[in-house]
DNA sequence: TAAATTTCCATGATATCCCATAATAAGGCA
DNA sequence: TGCCTTATTATGGGATATCATGGAAATTTA
């Protein structure tokens, strides 16, 4: 089985930062590394800038690696290419789990995404996010509105299914 | 892993040019001097002419090594080859970090980009740039606003998905 | 010999490691 | 099924190492 990032939990962010990173996800992190023994931690990455920068975004290191060899393949000074790295390496860094399964965010990537003393965690399959709990909430009930507000040939839950493997 | 130049930080530039490189773009550069024991301190090369020649661009030895086979592809004494050679070979120069992992960047250097007494290093997979701290945040707001600009069949990371692997 | 560069040393700030404890979940057994 | 025991997890505090930065001494260059 190939594990994927699952559920959400809510944890404490203490003054130094540390934060643990869900069990769950520990688990899918360490097979989304390569260079994990059992004996070390794993590392990944975690991604700040995105599109729209409102909350951090955790890769596996071999799903990061994915992304880094399509961007590989534009021509190398490209504009496309540019933006891209600029999105996806520039705005990201490498963070490595600690023996106790915590992370640091640091005052910079606690403050871009304004994170106090709490952070959500929610898994979305090949990656997971970190939230401000109530922005994370606002970011469900948004959903739910512009869901509700769709026509059925634009669910995309319908959609799902006239995609061909 | 092959670790790549990932993240931004901001980095004191003293009254010699001194400058601290920062420490998780140090390991990249040692991973990628071929000749780098662990004793010694890595070299590299910083790349000054660049395509648009506002910021400075720096090489590990292996991926510098990497644009020059692929310049040497093109003909001899074609244009093209020309010109590659001299934005990449004439305007660069070689470096090596010191025992405390700076550089020292020649007031040429830092006249070309207008650096004064703050550079901001930005990572870039292959390679990473230093920047005038102002015009980085410029780089970033103008990329803003021409990736909002862009309809979506022109937006790079919709194009990445289409890249076969 | 003056100026510029490089090497060496010093220090505060930051991040990392190590240990401790409370809370939760998992398992075993009557 | 209920209770006790044992892992695992979440969280905190203090000690230690690394990093960023500044200044002085030694060396080179012009």
């Amino acid at each position: 089985m190939i594990r994927r990032f699952r559920g959400e939990s809510l944890h404490k962010v203490d003054t130094k930062g540390r934060v643990s990173v869900p069990a769950a996800f520990r688990r899918v992190l360490e097979e989304g590394d390569p260079d994990f023994t059992g004996s070390s931690s794993p590392n990944f990455v975690i991604v700040y800038g995105g599109v729209r920068g409102i909350c951090l975004e955790g890769y596996t290191i071999s799903s990061i690696t994915k992304v880094d060899k399509l961007i590989s393949k534009l021509p190398r000074f490209s504009r496309d290419r540019e933006i891209l790295e600029r999105f996806i390496n520039t705005q990201s860094t490498y963070m490595q789990l600690d023996e106790t399964g915590r992370i640091v965010l640091s005052p910079r990537l606690k403050e871009k995404i304004g994170i106090k003393d709490e952070a959500m965690f929610a898994g979305m399959g090949e990656k997971f996010q970190i939230w401000e709990p109530k922005n994370y909430q606002n970011e469900l009930d948004d959903l739910d509105i512009s869901f509700n507000s769709l026509s059925e040939d634009e669910n995309p839950f319908l959609k799902l299914d006239q995609l061909q493997d």
